[in-house]
DNA sequence: GGATGTTGGTTCATTATTTGAACCGTTATT
DNA sequence: AATAACGGTTCAAATAATGAACCAACATCC
């Protein structure tokens, strides 16, 4: 690995649960010996990537990674478009919502909408699902360029529950079920007694750039539950498609 | 510099008003050969940082900064606690109204509103603020740690314009009426025709986290407005400051 | 109170990565 | 058909990254 994809590793260290690391900690975690570990944080804190802590000499992202993430988001407005509609559609659910976008290889968990209840599912931002084992995962292949596709297909596929699917022709089936009924279902594919609807946000020519997907605990989800959710969560994938695409979607490509 | 460094200042060239590059424009700007260029970027992409576009081949910035942004505000929700306040400072002022935080040595323009107005002060997201030439900037050093203050009065003082302050004592004097008067003001400091006012937003302990500032046109600006505008800056700042702590905002450490 | 372990941080000879001039193939422009 | 601009690649030479051993400071534990 370059000292650039080192670097990043650094910051791919910090979640939500543990936004605060110290030198040795990362040192542990990352797997580089303390001087280039130290060495990357005096380098990205240079530059903002990363600020530490005047008292605990913690490390913790920095304001440099908000700026850049500003300005990606003023081109291409996705939080600020989908997060409204995300509001609305945990409101209307009452289950977690939740909303992703691709990069690389998975999707990224970039806005979260919980519900009161105390038995619910629940998901940090930045937190990153697998393509073929979530509701999120088939509902963006579904729409995906193919060379993602094949790429995910072709990939290690894990089992994480005895429900997930692993064999690439079941995938594929979810995929086209998905594109047939306009939303996906993954039921307890990633985590037992989780039962996922989601569908996909898509690009002015008809690819996936992201979903928006309703996740809740198995026990109290009725199959007209999943129904209803279903096409809410259409209806509001549709609907942020259209605002980000300046109300001209083309005719999705797949789905004529 | 460092390859860490060499790879951020590539991300740095990305703008709100050019936020997609082609590989040899990156590599002019930066000043970086074309292959190594080249190898930054596809060692960003690697982790989400880039992302190029399939058709024109140009690149921009990706997922992977939104989303190591979103767990930055996670545990320090800067963003989400003051943009409603700049909202309504906005329309209470009907004139910019821009956020700001701190980084490095300079304050990074995070949220603006603008007014309808056609002759307004343009500011965009991403903007980077000298601190000493600014109402955001003074506001931030009256209240800044003494590190900052003095590395900032030590470092050269760019003059912008025939008013911009660039004696150290004078910019020391600013800080104090700022801290005296509850918020900065800066006449054309940054650019000619623009009267700004600002108010820093305070950490648990006192110190500058970040500044929201009113900035308009000189011309149609009165001795009153300033007055009106900075009373209204400050009562945001302190409000901000007060729901970012948690209500408990000590006894501001220098204003007593 | 002295031994022990932990932390953040530093040094410098060794080692591996980065560098860039020259290159190729493709796609406009003239 | 010639030219130029673009994205992308190659490989010997130059440079930067590495990590074992090292401090100093603090906390913990007989």
């Amino acid at each position: 690995m370059g000292t650039v994809g080192k670097a990043i590793s650094l910051l791919e260290l910090f979640t939500v649960a543990e936004p605060e690391l110290g030198l040795t900690d990362l040192a542990r975690r990352s797997g580089f010996d303390k001087a280039t570990t130290r060495r990357l944080l005096v380098a990205l804190t240079g530059h903002g990537f990363v600020e530490q802590d005047a008292g605990t000499r913690h490390y913790r992202l920095g304001a440099g990674l908000s700026r850049l993430a500003r300005i990606r988001e003023a081109r291409f407005p996705f939080l600020q478009t989908a997060v409204p509609l995300v509001r609305d559609l945990a409101s209307a659910t009452a289950e977690t919502v939740h909303l992703s976008e691709f990069g690389i290889d998975r999707l990224v968990t970039v806005h979260v909408e919980h519900p009161a209840w105390a038995n619910r599912v629940n998901i940090d931002i930045g937190q990153l699902l697998p393509l073929h084992s979530t509701a999120s995962g088939i509902a963006y292949l579904a729409f995906a360029r193919d060379e993602i596709v094949k790429a995910c297909l072709a990939g290690p596929l894990e089992a994480f529950t005895a429900h997930t699917l692993i064999e690439p022709a079941a995938i594929s089936r979810s995929m086209a079920e998905a594109r047939e009924r306009g939303y996906s279902i993954s039921d307890q594919g990633l985590e037992e007694g989780v039962i996922s609807v989601a569908a996909a946000i898509l690009s002015a020519e008809g690819f996936a750039l992201g979903t928006i997907a309703v996740a809740a605990p198995k026990a109290r989800t009725t199959t007209a539950d999943i129904t209803q959710r279903g096409l809410a969560v259409m209806a509001a994938a549709r609907e942020i498609s259209m605002r980000l695409n300046g109300d001209n979607l083309q005719t999705l490509r797949r789905q004529a």
